[in-house]
DNA sequence: CATTTTTGCTAAAAGGTTTTAATAGTGGTC
DNA sequence: GACCACTATTAAAACCTTTTAGCAAAAATG
């Protein structure tokens, strides 16, 4: 670890040029036609005194640092933090690594930072795009930067995704709570964005509707609203429409649901969007529609490196299954 | 953005060296006497083409990456994922990027990042160090790599490190439970673990039952333990010694313990460490030693920028406070 | 045996900065 | 007018690789 010892210092000491070394180390013995005895007393000698290759001289050289860039809405998120354990455990068995951010819903931040490590020569961009990102992720594809979005997708920008299936886990969701004979009023809880997996979300919510011919009520809230004014509207909503059970469409919201449950004891039946640990302990224990995190993880990286090692390779679409699981907040009645 | 730009078309096009232009852009046109003339023209003109310096090769030749690496123990863990995100907020502000990556209890892969984050010349660590990794540690800080520990440090290596009060947040915790005359017997459960975190809050919680003159029980469980093998056994705990109360030594002990009394419908008054979004919600909302996160992610950060900016510095060692956040779970009994 | 091909290896350029050491010019001093 | 000090700038080395282009010797070919 100590006095690093370089490529130079090889060749000195075996009386060998440099070049060779190099060649011999990239595995280009063979296509060099270098004799299998030096090689073999190059690999030996290499080993022994635990030579490492510079990284940065290297990047500098091929243009290749081996480092993916991560950016997504907030790592401090579970479904984000998660995410990003099996984004890393993915690149590190392909020998990348991960700088990450959270940015928040901060665009100058975000673009700023997509700039910086674009400087830094990240070899791909895995994000989670934010609105305003648009042209930021459109100008990163023309320069031929490989890119996957995920979360959610930019339909103007024709580029890899990975996202679940909104759509359909929401209209399962609804459905679900459709066939209890109880649930008259089946109320939908979504933010003011127009990012697709909330556009989808609200699609399948829509879409089971409208088979059984039932009015919706959709109620949106503002993205950083403050807590308590969220709790506040989210009651209101609930109590003016005397709803019989809600969709939420994320994980936050239902939380704040919760909350609102909590404060002033009344609360529909109700599914979220996204699980999360402590879920499955609530009394009643929450019924949600999750995501396959792993899966989505796997294929965010496994896409990625296939743009980053062919970059003609075709733009991949994938669309992740979502499952309902059913629990007691959508069976019973809260209290 | 396309087409990069490098320092000496700026040369070239100003008919100037490539020398002047860098001291001008590293901030030394004064000391070494570049006229304001020429550094004004050159700045308007690095302006106005957008040049941005390419970070390898300054990094090749300086040796500084401005970028920090961070090694948890679990990025998906809630604790941890907030931190990373204050670390990020932090680090970002002082102009470093952070590679991170999550080691779970594998030494061996753990050893092998710190020594490829190395590798790539990080300019310094931010490490939960797990077991197995006190000579690594050692290593680095012979070798001058700034280093800070959190969560934990390693007694026998002398290094900078930033924690909880984790021995003061156990004892007040043990104490608040001991309070309540109700709560004869009170135990504790942690992991089979040397790390000091769990050392400090178990002393806590011995100090607090010494004062009472209590006697303690003690119930530890393996790391990776199944989860219901785990269960079981915090179950046969409690009803074995007809436990009255229980501090749970981290937050997801805690979380076992609340499935427990799911499937067992069994648990005594608790308190947990660490807070959880949830926690508030349950129901009973549970009480909860609460860590600083914040702070204990801005100390890191400012630590760490300290030592990297004066090798010389003298080490830190610096104890955040812990928050007793008193609610229903310890003050009336689950059920 | 002269010529071509193959084998085994290497010198030097390239990648883009920062920094050391030096230079040419100007003005001042005795 | 010789010497010094200072000003404003720069050439070239250094950071450490990879890769291109090429060379000398050995082997194969006709």
């Amino acid at each position: 670890m100590s006095k690093r010892i370089l490529i130079s210092d090889i060749a000195k000491s075996l009386g060998v040029s440099v070049t060779t070394i190099s060649f011999i180390l990239n595995g280009k013995a063979k296509e060099k036609r270098i004799s299998d005895a030096l090689t073999n007393r190059v690999l030996e000698y290499v080993k022994k005194v635990g030579y490492k290759p510079n990284q940065l001289a290297q990047s500098l050289r091929t243009g290749q640092t081996k480092i993916l860039g991560l950016l997504v809405e907030d790592i401090s998120n579970l479904f984000f933090a998660n995410i990003a354990k099996h984004i890393e455990e993915s690149s590190y068995a392909s020998g990348y690594h991960l700088l990450y951010c959270s940015m928040g819903n901060d665009t100058v931040k975000a673009r700023e930072l997509i700039q910086l490590f674009y400087d830094r020569q990240v070899d791909g961009f895995i994000i989670t795009p934010t609105e305003g990102l648009e042209d930021v992720v459109a100008l990163l594809l023309k320069n031929n930067v490989p890119v996957v979005l995920f979360d959610r997708y930019i339909p103007q920008v024709e580029t890899n995704y990975v996202v679940s299936d909104n759509f359909n886990g929401s209209f399962r969701a609804t459905k679900h709570l459709l066939e209890n004979e109880d649930n008259r009023r089946i109320g939908f809880v979504s933010l003011y964005s127009d990012q697709t997996q909330m556009r989808d979300r609200m699609d399948g919510y829509m879409k089971a509707l409208d088979q059984y011919q039932r009015q919706a009520y959709i109620k949106k809230i503002q993205i950083d609203e403050q807590e308590d004014i969220a709790m506040a509207q989210i009651f209101e909503f609930i109590e003016d429409n005397k709803l019989d059970a809600v969709l939420f469409a994320t994980n936050y919201l239902a939380i704040t649901g919760l909350k609102v449950n909590k404060k002033y004891g009344k609360l529909p039946a109700m599914v979220a969007f996204d699980d999360h640990t402590l879920f499955k302990l609530h009394e009643p224990a929450i019924s949600v529609v999750s995501q396959r995190i792993e899966t989505i993880a796997e294929e965010l990286v496994k896409v990625l490196l296939r743009q980053i090692r062919n970059p003609q390779a075709d733009v991949k679409h994938i669309v992740v299954p979502c499952d309902l699981k059913i629990r007691d907040s959508s069976t019973a009645k809260i209290k």
